[in-house]
DNA sequence: CCGATAACTAAACAATCGTTTAGTTATTTT
DNA sequence: AAAATAACTAAACGATTGTTTAGTTATCGG
């Protein structure tokens, strides 16, 4: 062993979390990166090897702050109710701090649709997927629905979510909120 | 007068913007351009100005297909249902030549909302702004709401709309399709 | 306390970014 | 046909991109 790192290495993902989060991938630079990490170059390319690897880890840090919504969202019984409230709990999310960076996400999702950076598709798809699953089955629970409606409607609400995050770049609260009171007023 | 200009400034700029519509702004190089263009960068200065005037250029070349739907929305005189046509003719604007381009506006309102370009938000901000009076126009046709929930159907559909542009990039045109049914079921 | 080693600083890397400029070619007018 | 002029080609511009590398500093185990 020789000398200690002088920086948490989740602290400083964080941090790039928060300026990926604002500006998008090709927007953000290794300059900006370098200053709103707080260490050098050398620090990020030794802990993350490249700007790419920055940018994964910072989807990873965001995952961490969805999942707990997720978690809070898989455990709840009141079937479509549970859903408008996983809802709004995204929503919170994408108003963080009274920003309105949208969600890291669906911005994501949104930038890189048309690469062919496998990597971050993946992380994308997959998380996707595992919102559709969680949504069916909450659809399944109030036991009234069809299965043909219920994949219909779980296809809705998925649009539906990535179209709330995409207006949470540009929409106000009040409206993102009322969007949600309007969606859910016939499920 | 001395030598003719070998290409027509509509046409270049038309190519142009399908390169900003696929690749956004930023991703979009003037290496790119002056291939997709097929003139040279000096040209592209000449007629343009910058890469910015280019892209100011390709968003009025967009506008002009949008505002033929528009046109045709601004003539429809069946309210809801024609609101209900006009999102469908949108979505077949996203999904021409088979891409999955989304719409410019929604992909430049998203890409440009963190930054300081008040020309390009001038547009963006002018169009939706045009959007919400036309739909607010042909909610009132239907004469039986009331001005409260006109105005709050208004903000739904223009986030809705929103939303869709942004899915169309992600979603296949089926799922969109379904959404736009589930979305006017109850208006 | 000393040699080893990992983390730091800072400068440089090649490549590409948007933009400009010098020099050549083609068309128009006199 | 010659002079004028606008559009072309192509090379270069400085700045910035992501990345690497050489040299210095700090901390560890022996």
């Amino acid at each position: 062993m020789a000398r200690k790192k002088a920086y948490i290495e989740e602290e400083v993902i964080e941090k790039a979390m928060r300026l990926f989060w604002r500006n998008g991938y090709e927007s953000t630079s290794m300059q900006m990166l370098e200053k709103e990490m707080g260490i050098n170059k050398f620090s990020i390319y030794s802990s993350f090897g490249s700007k790419h690897g920055v940018f994964l880890e910072s989807l990873k840090s965001y995952k961490k702050k969805v999942n707990s919504i997720f978690e809070k969202f898989k455990n709840s019984t009141n079937g479509v109710e549970g859903i408008k409230e996983f809802f709004y709990d995204s929503v919170n999310l994408c108003y963080q701090e009274g920003n309105q960076k949208g969600c890291l996400i669906s911005n994501t999702y949104n930038e890189f649709s048309e690469t062919e950076d496998d990597l971050v598709k993946g992380e994308m798809t997959s998380f996707m997927d595992n919102l559709k699953t969680l949504l069916i089955a909450k659809l399944r629970m109030d036991g009234t629905k069809d299965e043909k409606t219920i994949t219909k409607q779980a296809n809705f609400l998925l649009l539906a979510k990535h179209g709330l995050a995409a207006a949470s770049r540009v929409n106000s609260r009040q409206e993102i909120e009322d969007y949600i009171e309007m969606t859910f007023k016939n499920l």
